[in-house]
DNA sequence: CAATGTCTATACCGTTCGGTATGCTGAGGG
DNA sequence: CCCTCAGCATACCGAACGGTATAGACATTG
């Protein structure tokens, strides 16, 4: 593996068990058998290599959720699809899922979270235009699209978190499970 | 105010808004008009102003969800009262509430996350407790006290966040939403 | 009045922080 | 064969980090 790879995963994986203010550029480079000089020949500066992490890793969750978001219709098979897509991610890259949360819940003016906050919007917009194209099928959703991407994301991290944590299985059994839930706080 | 108590105030608004790795000692003094060594002088380190924070605030968190939290052997009515506990206690103290979710998902090997897991475990007990003597009256429920308590207190705790950040109001009428689809997850 | 103990400021400690100036090395192209 | 340029290390920067030694101010107590 070449050096700037070897960088990338080294600081994801440091990034995801101390989190990213806790984590030096100097313990990155040792970890990674290299020099501070290569870490920043490649990267910049230390926030330069946490947005390739986040570019590499969101632009593959955003891509296949969106896919799997697609609205054709079916507001149930596609919410199935897209919590789906969030477990499978999640179970792939179980690493990267656990940094991504605690950027998620991060203080609002950290430095991380003021880098993540573009990331997060787009997964964001993705969801709500789901429920905004939905709610043409479903005159009582109007209106909130919003409140509706927040509580299913909610919903979804939490159980992430959950699966993460290894108090259950991330399967279509949990999915069946989750949107019941999800979906009975909605139609009523 | 005495200087003890605005440090810990100063500290906490600081805490809850970049981050306790992200805040430097120096930074809480002068802000509370002191100096280094008399912060020193009262909380040790720190770690240890943290920790006052920590202990000051969730012993009346604690305090009032395990009253509300006392199974009388009507579920529905104990998770009523103990969610409108947790709802009462963030709206009461939002920024204490915001700092806490932060370190809910901290980074399970930070720092921060290491001094706040005795002050959650305890909380965690409260719920679990509730889980395991209802589930005297609903048999199926037996065995799963903690994962009922993470996706209780996962549920809550989104809510919470869509309270803080504006999106809903902490009232009544969001409990009776949040509970009917938590309890729907439950006993089907 | 003397003594004590709490509270607080000046000034400083060694270490680590993020970041960089400089120059060596080795492969590819003219 | 030399030049170039990406890749990388040695050595260093000022600033900020968490933490402390020392001592003055002040009220309380004997």
């Amino acid at each position: 593996m070449d050096n700037k790879t070897k960088i990338l995963k080294v600081a994801l994986n440091l990034f995801s068990m101390h989190g990213y203010e806790a984590v030096g550029v100097q313990e990155i480079a040792v970890s990674s058998g290299i020099t501070k000089p290569t870490l920043y020949h490649y990267y910049g500066n230390k926030e330069g290599l946490l947005k390739a992490i986040l570019t590499e890793h969101f632009d593959k969750l955003c891509d296949s959720v969106r896919n799997a978001a697609y609205y054709n219709g079916d507001l149930p098979f596609t919410l199935e699809k897209s919590t789906l897509a969030f477990f499978h991610f999640a179970k792939e890259n179980p690493i990267f899922y656990r940094l991504q949360l605690t950027l998620w819940f991060a203080p609002p003016n950290s430095e991380s979270f003021m880098i993540v906050a573009s990331f997060h919007k787009e997964l964001h917009v993705i969801i709500e235009k789901m429920f905004m194209q939905a709610a043409h099928n479903h005159g009582n959703m109007t209106g909130r699209q919003q409140s509706y991407a927040f509580t299913y994301l909610g919903m979804v991290n939490s159980y992430i978190m959950l699966g993460l944590n290894g108090y259950t299985e991330l399967d279509e059994q949990l999915v069946y499970t989750a949107l019941r839930q999800f979906q009975y706080g909605i139609y009523s």
